[in-house]
DNA sequence: TAAAAAAACTAATAAGCGTTAGTTTTGTCA
DNA sequence: TGACAAAACTAACGCTTATTAGTTTTTTTA
């Protein structure tokens, strides 16, 4: 059988963990078999071995590595100096973004986290649970400047979050309506409502 | 072994479905095992099959009871004569009302659907596409009239399904956060935005 | 109280799982 | 070209799965 083909510019082990990625959010995580996935790359089960320690650290490898994306990129936004609704506005349009280029990724970490092994479960949560706080703690600006309307931050948060969350859906419409389209359509919603 | 507890006003089938919409949530539907909700129950796993066809069958009952008790409310709600705003209002409140009375349930529903069998499968699937449509021309409705901004309907659908979807992480901030104030604050940003 | 029905039990089956062991093939470098 | 390492292979293990068969216990009904 042919050997596994390198991502480019990646190791063999990024080469599965890409197919991983995909065949975990297009099956679930414990409804995908090493077996399928070595289908899927055209090679034996056992031979994934040589390259990966267990199942459960290829999806461990997939959630950390959206995780720490999302907290970086957050980061950065925090030392912008420009509005809170504008970096609100570049956040939203980062997930946008995620969620175009690494789908199967970010799904897979926003549904299959609870299949984590501890302690890397723990870990994920925490760096969930910071991620939100430190939008709250946005909005609290936003807030105390006037900039936003005096609301309960944390449904707010959880709002926009769970919208952009929702994008997953939307590659559905992908040949209807254009990225830039809809990425506007939902800033706006999120920040001025659909009221007139 | 003690017999299986019928829910009041419900027969054994509506127990075993209750626990296993509790099971199949906390766990994915493929990672329950029927010797887990067995125990559960207080039974031994094969004499759950005196009262149900199969694991299966199961989800298939969750999730075509709550597709279809949304589908039941926006009819009524259709045929309100009050404006699209209002219309809106009562279809987000009845997202909040059904996550609090039937997390599970509609958790279930929400992210175990792909596990379906055909023909519920597709049956699901349709039912869902229906739901869309009919809000899309709810807004539709909406813009024509002027009440709303001209925006593109299905991102606007999508964000406010996805946002009501987003409820299930709304389950840590229940001692926080007032059911009725989470729901305002909601209606209040998906409607009329964050910005002053 | 005896018969019938319902629902529990134990035992077992076939299939699929992640993973390991041991071996053979393939690719690399001196 | 020969030697070493990398990575494929086959076979198999131990475990779990949903479900069936057959039997016994419990409950209902007459």
């Amino acid at each position: 059988m042919a050997k596994i083909k390198a991502a480019l510019n990646g190791s063999k082990k990024d080469a599965i963990l890409k197919k991983a990625a995909a065949l975990f959010r297009a099956r679930g995580f414990k409804a995908s078999s090493m077996r399928e996935l070595a289908l899927k790359i055209g090679v034996e089960a056992p031979s994934l071995y040589n390259h990966i320690g267990s199942k459960g650290e290829l999806l461990q490898h997939i959630c950390s590595k959206v995780a720490r994306e999302f907290n970086d990129h957050l980061a950065t936004v925090e030392a912008l100096e420009i509005p809170v609704c504008s970096k609100l506005e570049v956040l939203i349009r980062f997930h946008i973004a995620m969620m175009l280029e690494s789908f199967d990724e970010v799904y897979v970490s926003n549904h299959e986290w609870k299949y984590l092994e501890e302690p890397s479960l723990t870990l994920f949560l925490q760096q969930r649970k910071q991620y939100e706080g430190r939008m709250v703690q946005l909005l609290n600006d936003g807030i105390d400047s006037k900039e936003l309307k005096n609301v309960q931050p944390q449904v707010a948060v959880l709002t926009i979050l769970s919208a952009v969350r929702g994008l997953e859906f939307w590659q559905r419409y992908k040949k209807e309506i254009d990225a830039e389209v809809l990425a506007n359509n939902m800033v706006n919603h999120l920040l001025t409502g659909l009221t007139t």
